[in-house]
DNA sequence: CTGGGGATC
DNA sequence: GATCCCCAG
């Protein structure tokens, strides 16, 4: 009988197949690894989300965020900021869109134009330039509140960098921000969006000996001082806010974390 | 990086 | 409303 193939083609065909497989099985490890660096759906945010005070709490892809229907803007924005998102790719910034998962209805951007107050981004456009998609969704108005143009290309400016050059340094943190609404400075547009009075940042890491947490308040407005001036602690942040940070943590420690503020931790 | 506004179709 | 161009801190 005459033989169709021979041994050494058999061979050749096999080493092919397991070539191809490999490539296919390392493209998809490759491609779960981008997934897993580039989602912000991480335990850990889950883990440090401030308790609820409405049914307006709202997963998007990459940040999270509770809606004040009366201030029209988020109470707060969290998310988590890996160092491997950090890229320097060029994207163009999109239109400002209602955000369509804010089922009481999301301001809209129209509110600010000619307002005097910038659309200022709670999570920032530069910490989610690792996909389209990403930089696209801080583009919604749940995610942004009027923030005067010294305010937000300035103090609040060096506040985001300074957090971005702590995500590259420690790898990955987590990170809730807003503004108080509670006693609003102003009121714009036909929607009377709140401008808030100041502006909160709270960071948290978990490293070898534990969680470390820093937390900012800011005024809204312009400042030269260093950003240490403006270190608070989350107690004080959570009077004004009325909010209840890291209710998943034991009490214990969840109160020296909220009682002190461990500067040594972050290198400024 | 943080943003703005006008002109045009 | 979307896009392109030019602007400032």
């Amino acid at each position: 009988m005459k033989r169709k193939y021979t041994y050494p083609f058999l061979m050749m065909v096999a080493v092919t197949l397991i070539f191809l497989a490999e490539r296919y099985l390392d493209a998809q490890e490759k491609q779960k690894y981008v997934e897993a660096g580039a989602s912000v759906k991480s335990e850990d945010l889950d883990f440090f989300l401030p308790a609820a005070t409405s049914n307006q709490i709202i997963n998007h892809d990459y940040y999270t965020l509770e809606y004040s229907e009366e201030a029209e803007q988020a109470s707060w924005v969290a998310y988590t900021l890996t160092k491997d998102q950090l890229t320097e790719t060029n994207l163009s910034r999109p239109y400002f869109e209602i955000d369509p998962a804010v089922k009481t209805g999301a301001a809209h951007w129209r509110n600010y134009k000619n307002s005097g107050y910038d659309r200022g981004h709670l999570c920032p456009a530069g910490d989610r330039r690792f996909s389209t998609q990403a930089y696209n969704e801080t583009f919604l108005t749940s995610n942004i509140s009027p923030q005067l143009q010294e305010f937000n290309g300035g103090v609040w400016n060096r506040l985001e960098n300074q957090v971005r050059d702590w995500a590259r340094r420690y790898g990955e943190l987590t990170i809730i921000t807003g503004g108080l609404l509670k006693d609003p400075v102003d009121k714009i547009g036909e929607e009377e969006v709140y401008v808030p009075s100041a502006f909160y940042k709270i960071l948290i890491r978990k490293d070898a000996s534990g969680f470390t947490a820093l937390a900012f308040l800011i005024p809204h407005s312009e400042s030269d001082q260093d950003l240490k001036a403006f270190l608070v602690t989350i107690d004080a942040i959570e009077e004004l806010t009325e909010l209840d940070f890291f209710p998943q943590l034991d009490d214990a420690t969840e109160a020296q974390l909220e009682a002190s503020h461990s500067v040594t931790d972050w290198k400024f």
